[in-house]
DNA sequence: AACGACAAGATTGTCGACAATATTCAAATA
DNA sequence: TATTTGAATATTGTCGACAATCTTGTCGTT
């Protein structure tokens, strides 16, 4: 019992920004890893603007490692919708446009939908709790803390009921595959948004769904609350 | 007029058959490309079984090609999930198991579902007659023509509602991603069911549901389709 | 006999060079 | 002037060799 308790309250002491860093700051073992993270990083925070060109002899010189390790991470970043590869020509990192974040919020609200649905029953007591417990730190932060946290906020609540479908095709498809595409998205067109303490409502039902292990609502409540992100993307892109 | 019909006659005449073929047998440019096909094949088809350790080496004396084509091929097929990697170990082919094709399903049912919601709106009018065209030549075939037909007119079938979506992130995933998995579990485990009339009854509402412009209903029967699926195959594996 | 350290072998990771293909740009022709 | 041909250039695709890491099996110690 004691040990359970000190586990939750541990776990908490990862606050929102550090649980976020270990998401992307997975360890590199092999030299490829490291590329690949990085030009991941410098994709996806625009310092490799969208739609760039990149040539495989640059970036090997730029990263002082051969082609070899940069077109295996090139390779990658391709698995991971980041990039278009064209046989014979080469990779562009993909063009951002409305039609794309569309596309993409919708495959979102189905398989976060589905995530919700499934951590519903999937989920320990213990995962629940501390979910509980994150969204409490969270409302008491609300007014105080910066954008910044709350996108991490937003992002570690997700990732947490991701993880809690148990799905590994799910997770799999969204933490490697559209994560970082959606962080893209945000990142370069600025979508940080209010929308705040409406999205933090929406969160607390979702939460207490999935505590009540109501599958259907969870999925149900989960599309909606992406929907509503979309729609808002939407109206904000059309200004 | 006569255009447009023609066209449509046309199509029809590439047989379920015909069409899964031109599913899986893209054009290669490159010899990874090959090499990613003929060992994706071997997979898929048991040739080289579920489990087994795929040595670079061993591989690129069988195919008389460098270990680098290997590579790419390898590292292809693990963003398809069909062979997972571990950093200087090497690559072995998935393993099959019962909680692995629920989790498929799970997520087949997620993503075919939102398919189907998008279909309802996206389909053309010309590709909603095909669709509908196809249903009534399998309709003729059903009892006469043999089981592999009938699969691959299963294929054909949740293929084109899937590309009718419009949605390439979708598309994608699924085409690319899960249903080379898909078809690797059937032709292991000797899933071909019978549930074949059944499941065309289920076809049928689901395209006129399409058909109607109803994407809530084309979703739901999307879902339980696929989910009747689930549960049938659930029932012979514990036989 | 069980366990751990260490060496030998095998496999993967990385590299630089060469081959094949695409792009660019200048010259020739209509 | 516009268009096409063709050579020059640059980029990607493929290869074989070497380096780094893991695996295997033997030996020695407890």
């Amino acid at each position: 019992m004691h040990v359970k308790h000190y586990y939750i309250v541990y776990n908490l002491l990862n606050t929102a920004l550090r649980f976020t860093m270990s998401i992307f700051h997975e360890n590199a073992v092999t030299a490829s890893d490291k590329a690949f993270f990085r030009l991941r990083k410098e994709i996806v925070e625009g310092e490799i603007p969208a739609s760039a060109k990149l040539s495989e002899t640059e970036l090997s010189t730029k990263y002082e490692v051969s082609r070899a390790v940069v077109r295996e991470a090139i390779n990658r970043l391709e698995s991971c919708n980041l990039v278009e590869r064209k046989p014979n020509v080469g990779a562009r990192v993909v063009a951002l446009s409305p039609e794309g974040l569309i596309e993409l919020y919708q495959v979102r609200e189905s398989l976060e939908g589905m995530a919700a649905r499934l951590a519903a029953t999937n989920m320990s007591d213990d995962e629940v709790a501390e979910l509980k417990m994150l969204l409490n730190s969270q409302s008491e932060n609300i007014k105080t803390t910066e954008r910044y946290y709350q996108e991490a906020g937003d992002l570690d609540f997700h990732y947490r009921i991701i993880l809690g479908s148990k799905n590994n095709h799910l997770i799999n498809m969204l933490v490697n595959g559209l994560y970082h595409l959606v962080r893209m998205y945000r990142v370069q067109l600025g979508m940080a948004g209010p929308r705040v303490s409406t999205a933090f409502d929406e969160h607390k039902h979702i939460v207490q769904a999935i505590s009540n292990r109501d599958p259907e609502l969870a999925e149900m409540l989960m599309r909606r609350h992406i929907m509503y992100s979309k729609n808002n993307i939407e109206a904000k892109l059309q200004q």
